[in-house]
DNA sequence: ATACCGTCTGTAGCCGCTACAGACTCAAGC
DNA sequence: GCTTGAGTCTGTAGCGGCTACAGACGGTAT
């Protein structure tokens, strides 16, 4: 095994990761704290899988608490897979929920800003819309 | 004009917002210092359509500087209609890219739980999905 | 009198970063 | 050797939009 050798600044290039970001992981526990040249951290190639799988994890919309037993599962043996399924359900279930919202406020806003270019209302309709209170 | 009379669990119960939300947007200046019977704060009605109207702004996901500038409109005449509604299709770019990143965790999400539940993998589809580094 | 609800202020926490300031290390070029 | 510049370091504070206390006080009902 090669010593880790990789500098911040190109584990940050290689995962697309900000460096600061890197250095907050490291500063909740996600990240392991590198072995060091001097002051300035190195890491190795599993590092930069680590922080990888953390990226992709976040890009589904993972929270960080749920990064955390992703990476627990993914070190423990295929007994986890089911786990792992159960969290991703559980979270794509969130997902579906949080684009029902967002489709919810799609259509009002579509039909508001449709409403305002056809300009046959008296006053803006946007407006009314988020004037009138009918519960 | 009878004199503002509604304290604010009675304001936060009509308004369906939370007391100490409501404190919050005085403090950032959102809402107006309602005047004081004692200590207590006492609001009117026109306490109660302001914060229905910032609460259904929010409920099509502006953000409170977007409210900030719609009661401003709502505030002004007819004139405004075109601004408000250059703020909702904004807004509403806005929302449809939110949606597009959430479809997109939605299908690799559905794809690596059906993975999962099919069991054909020798690994654990999700697991593997982010481990894999493929750019 | 006492219990209880409502309200008050002030502060700190949540999530997931991001953005500094100010110090240092190190290699290359002159 | 001396300077310059890029990279890195620590520590702290900020963002948005709330939410959750603690601990004090007010007003009413029993």
């Amino acid at each position: 095994m090669l010593a880790p050798s990789i500098p911040i600044g190109e584990l940050s290039r290689r995962t697309d990761c900000n460096i600061e970001t890197i250095r907050y992981y490291e500063r909740i526990g996600l990240l392991p704290e590198p072995p060091r040249r001097g002051r300035y951290r190195r890491y190795g190639s599993g590092d930069v899988r680590v922080l990888g799988f953390i990226r992709r994890s976040r890009g589904l919309g993972f929270t960080l608490q749920e990064v955390r037993a992703l990476i627990g599962l993914a070190a423990g043996g295929h007994a986890s897979c089911a786990e792992a399924r159960n969290l991703a359900a559980l979270h794509l279930k969130d997902v579906r929920s949080r684009i029902a919202d967002l489709r919810r406020m799609e259509r009002v806003l579509a039909d508001a800003v449709r409403a305002c270019d056809l300009g046959s209302d008296p006053g803006c309709p946007l407006i009314d819309a988020l004037s009138e209170h009918r519960a």
